[in-house]
DNA sequence: CTGAAAGCGCTAACAA
DNA sequence: TTGTTAGCGCTTTCAG
């Protein structure tokens, strides 16, 4: 084959001499059947450069023709971003995610989405172990940066990702320093305190606690939160923990705390499902709820609007949260690595319900109680 | 600068004469520090070749000092693969991600999650529409093949990756001839006629239905089968739909059932929230669940084991269908194209419970209404 | 205003 | 067994 031939051949194919007829087509294609050099095509479609409207608009039409997609392996090869964003959730070990159980998740990850994608970024689920199967999947694709949520003390794959100079935002402060870009966090001492104000000016005189037993930063903050207030305001403390992971926990510690000799006489869940155990605890003891028990828990669920009474409860607001979260870390990626953490602490809703409230307007109580106590 | 002296530099430094001091380790720098040839550091790495035991885990441990990381994005332009699955739910619009509202995705989205990162790849979560932003992000990230929740009929975007050859797998069948390379889906069929058996079993006369408005195969497969076995049994059909996009609606549907002259003794509802609507519509009504109405409603939500009574839900096994369908996608992706489409028909969990039992166990009834009651 | 050429970092033939 | 070389498909200076 003569060095003529062989231009010939490349340029009517992608190359290799012929083959691969199969393939997508290339820029190469698009360039040769428009006419012009693949730079131009590069420009033409990408809106660089200043060229005429009408080799522009042709190229784009062959483009479109033979079905062009740019590769976007050899974009992110070239330019050095990929447009993907890692997510991972870090507090409940193995398990890849586990927005099942929490509506908090389902919500945040919904609104990163979101936010992501308006930005032109996409979002990769990506497990919470650096080693999860044979090889290890973080490196095995390119990210522009990352969203850890409720990242761990000294968690090793944060540390990794830094160190490998890869932008970190996380959902949650960090617990030892770790060194992240960026965190975004609700002020979970206001807000407990706020709603024990709540409580206290619904009449309650002994608030009860349902919390965790682990140590992660939520737990621990709300936690002590309580305990400040309670020293404040002169109440001895009636605290039940309980290993949040196990759903079944739950029920018993609900139960137990009801069940205590000092029974109080309302009582915060921590965690999404205390709402429903308790109000059946409350149930089986033959407590009213709101007027022997005042009730309120930390959940996103939409259950808590329609249990018997409707319950108390407070929002996190994950959505704002999965947003802001994105910004931050769009705004690293993109702004050249601007040195300095950002920290950002928002606030929470507390979303009143009958369960907590003394007196629930007597309309809605006479209307419906007509038909359903026989 | 003479050949030699070129070579030296490029030696040492990165290619381009001594500058991008502070990137990231390259593959030749884990070579030349190694004092081995960055073909054999690729095989080291890759556990490829046959290279002696000292060799390869001399270079592994040069690469680990020198915080080596490889590219994805070169590995994914030189070998094809990116070891990414796109992830995108077609049925409800715009907004990605429906998964805040029904826990089926959740599910779904969990388990696929899980079963492709045990088999080395990663979801990425994309929007239903091939145009979201200013530029299409499906063509800028480098995709191994796709997962299409509930593809509409003749959907755009299943068509244009399918024309660019990358293998896509749907749950739920394709409605018109989308040419999907596989799909899954439930035996609705077979579902709903199980579950009109149990509630006729249970004792139910005239069993309504609160269905949908739109026409995707599963509102139109569960409906068809239902008036099919009216038909077949003899009774006259009982139906309300209302767009299931709306949330009110659904309550508002639910009620009109119940207030109909030929009202229902029994009904299922297609769609996750029917379940607490009728419930409060049948309270309303001074209906008692399950003696003047049996209830059931295809949901994955486990609200529905605590409510008053607990509902008999059927279930779609979410789980098990994103498992399949990643199993049949990266099959594919993996099996050099097997021609042929793939379809997978799965089984469905009628979950009883008392909304459907005319006579509820004694045992479970006595127990717990001791405390309750006062 | 357009084209040629140089790689981005890696893997896979092919040589040595 | 190890090293050399040729690209994967694109973007981007830098000449024309």
């Amino acid at each position: 084959m003569t060095a003529a031939e062989k231009h010939q051949v490349s340029r009517s194919s992608t190359s290799h001499a012929g083959r691969r007829r199969q393939g997508r087509a290339g820029i190469r294609d698009v360039a040769a059947a428009a006419g012009v050099s693949i730079t131009t095509v590069s420009d033409a479609l990408n809106g660089k450069g200043r060229l005429p409207d009408a080799t522009r608009s042709h190229v784009r039409a062959v483009a479109d023709r033979l079905g062009y997609r740019p590769s976007a392996a050899a974009r992110t090869l070239r330019t050095g971003k990929s447009g993907l964003i890692g997510l991972t959730v870090t507090t409940y070990g193995e398990e890849p995610f586990t927005f099942t159980e929490f509506a908090y998740f389902a919500e945040m990850a919904r609104a990163a989405t979101s936010a992501a994608l308006a930005r032109g970024y996409a979002l990769v689920i990506l497990p919470a172990t650096s080693r999860h199967s044979a090889f290890d999947i973080w490196s095995n694709v390119a990210l522009d940066g990352t969203v850890v949520i409720d990242p761990s003390d000294r968690d090793p794959l944060v540390t990794e990702l830094v160190r490998s100079g890869i932008p970190v935002v996380s959902d949650g402060r960090p617990a030892g320093n770790l060194p992240v870009t960026a965190w975004v966090d609700n002020d979970h001492e206001a807000a407990v305190r706020g709603l024990l104000d709540h409580l206290a000016e619904s009449g309650a005189r002994r608030i009860g606690l349902l919390t965790g037993t682990s140590t992660d930063t939520y737990t621990r903050l709300s936690t002590s939160a309580y305990l400040d207030w309670c020293e404040r305001v002169g109440q001895e403390p009636v605290v039940e923990a309980y290993p949040a992971h196990d759903p079944a926990a739950g029920a018993v510690a609900a139960d137990r705390l009801l069940a205590r000799p000092d029974r109080p006489d309302a009582v915060y869940g921590l965690f999404d499902p205390n709402g429903t155990d308790l109000l059946a605890a409350a149930r089986r003891y033959g407590l009213r709820v709101p007027e022997d028990l005042l009730l309120v828990c930390c959940s996103e669920s939409a259950v808590y609007a329609g249990t018997e009474p409707p319950i108390t409860t407070l929002s996190l607001k994950p959505g704002r949260i999965g947003n802001t979260v994105i910004q931050l870390l769009i705004d690293a990626i993109e702004g050249e690595g601007s040195a300095r953490p950002v920290e950002q602490v928002m606030p929470t809703d507390l979303i009143v319900r009958t369960s907590s409230r003394r007196r629930p307007p007597r309309t809605t109580v006479s209307a419906p109680r007509g038909p359903s106590s026989e």
